[in-house]
DNA sequence: TTGAAAGCGCTAACAG
DNA sequence: CTGTTAGCGCTTTCAA
């Protein structure tokens, strides 16, 4: 394939120009200019980006840290980054770690080996000690809230939408109500869900705490659990529509009428929970990629916390 | 940052026996190689990936074109393709293109400016003889059935499982019924999904036909369109669940049954559609994308056909 | 087994 | 305004 050297020679000047003429600078003269184009158009040229990537140490590639791809979550930061990353001219890498940290760690060792500008962490499996050195190959940006002065994050406030959600509950009467998230007690979020659960309710049973909850499967599995427990909840906050709606199905096999029987509170404002007609806390994560992608090709180490907001609907 | 020459000083040896070792090239000495390896660990040493990928012609990244990266559609190829690439290796970028056409052509473009090695077309929106040509600088998987021997692609019988569904509700008493699709006849989907009804209703009343339908929100926007007609169809075949449950959440605020007052079927088998207890036409489009990579990365031009399924729910 | 040297395709001083 | 030249960081002959 045709490369600058060629386009120089068949035009009859050197390589500088053909390059200044590729990326508009504006000492070539207008002769100079059209003749390179034309032969440029003519060749059907196109420069090797990984060459000039090399050489101008930059990529325009970020790249998105995310435990799994099939969560409509994480799919959310996603959309959000990808949203404002075709608008700007950059490319996104999608990084699934399924919450490996080896796999996460060779990731990050992409900012280094020059693969990637920017990094965004929608959720880590790695603690951050091990995780800022990185931020000397590149900028690292988080979706969730750190301390850390070297890291960007856009966040929601998840302690403050947690304690929302519970006292939703508690106004509605229930003295108690179980809960399901993602991972154990290794995850933050889990950390957060559970001490905003004890701030409103105080002593929390264990039995009332399912975690590993994904999709609408792990909902029914973990209904089950609930719903057959000697001292029957009467209302769960869910970690996710999905969750939520698998739950809600096992109510009806169940013949337990939503929300007399059961009260049920989702998150982030899916359409399975549009369609269910659950109540619903929506992080708005798109709108967390958005400005995440924003931090990142400003290599911003702002902290940004996205309002949450609780919709109600037909479950509690 | 160091890089190979720094490595080869310190170590005392050669370039080419740094890149040897890097490479885990058999003629290096043991001596050698543990010298080499140990100053590469004391320094924290990364080879510059685009410097290896310039040379080798070669970026193991591979592309996957989408219209949109919000609908669970595509997200299921995407995910089918993340699931392989991980696995072998490889990253992969997402180029939406919001059925842009010269954004689709920007994005193969990325093949010839050796970004890419590989691209995966989900859904495009240039006729074949525009994409074609950009064999020539990499491989082109396509997600849909092409006759083009240069392009591999891993595709579902649409047509099949139209007039399967069409038959579906018609075997049910239903004389004539509704559709949405997500564009208009510029697609081939649209037009697949117009034939399959034509062989097995005949005449199609031109308002029994919704485009534009993508979410819940479109859903409900053509029920009232459907449902207000002065001849109310009795079935709907909607282009995706979450259309359906739109459709469907539209049907309880009119006082309508599903389905006796109206049957609906959706497509894709998404979480929405399993809460609601949709009948469903499962086009296993997670497999779709897992086929798809595995054509990418071998270069084939074979035609494989996933078998998709109907899962009959409660909406039938 | 090893190293020198010639690139890969491009950008950016620098000198003119 | 234009061309020469020195790289960017790596792989890979080729000869030793």
């Amino acid at each position: 394939m045709a490369n600058i050297n060629d386009i120089a020679k068949r035009a009859g000047v050197s390589v500088s120009t053909v390059s200044r003429v590729l990326n508009n600078n504006p000492y070539v003269s207008e002769s100079k200019r059209a003749a390179v184009q034309s032969v440029i158009d003519e060749m059907d040229y196109t420069p090797n980006r990984l060459a000039v990537d090399l050489i101008r140490k930059e990529t325009r590639n970020i790249g998105v840290i995310m435990p799994y791809n099939n969560n409509q979550a994480f799919d959310q930061m996603l959309h959000g980054v990808l949203n404002r990353s075709v608008e700007l001219g950059y490319t996104v890498m999608v990084l699934p770690t399924k919450y490996n940290p080896e796999t996460e760690l060779n990731y990050l060792n992409m900012l280094k080996s020059k693969q990637l500008d920017a990094v965004i962490i929608t959720s880590r499996s790695n603690p951050w000690e091990l995780l800022t050195p990185f931020t000397k190959y590149g900028t690292i940006v988080s979706c969730e809230y750190t301390e850390h002065p070297e890291i960007g994050c856009a966040y929601m406030n998840r302690y403050a939408s947690f304690v929302e959600a519970f006292t939703l509950l508690k106004d509605k009467g229930h003295i108690r109500a179980a809960f399901t998230t993602a991972r154990g007690e290794e995850s933050n979020s889990t950390k957060l869900t559970i001490k905003a659960y004890q701030h409103v309710f105080g002593d929390l049973l264990p039995e009332y705490h399912v975690s590993n909850c994904y999709n609408i499967d792990d909902g029914v599995r973990a209904a089950q659990q609930l719903l057959t427990t000697h001292l029957r909840p009467t209302a769960v906050y869910a970690n996710g529509d999905e969750v939520a709606a698998g739950i809600y199905q096992y109510t009806r096999g169940a013949q337990l009428l939503v929300p007399d029987d059961l009260a049920i509170i989702g998150q982030e404002n899916q359409p399975v929970g549009i369609g269910l007609g659950l109540t619903t806390v929506d992080h708005r994560l798109v709108q967390v990629g958005e400005h995440a992608f924003n931090l990142a090709i400003h290599k911003s180490t702002d902290k940004i916390e996205i309002p949450y907001r609780v919709i109600v609907r037909q479950s509690t």
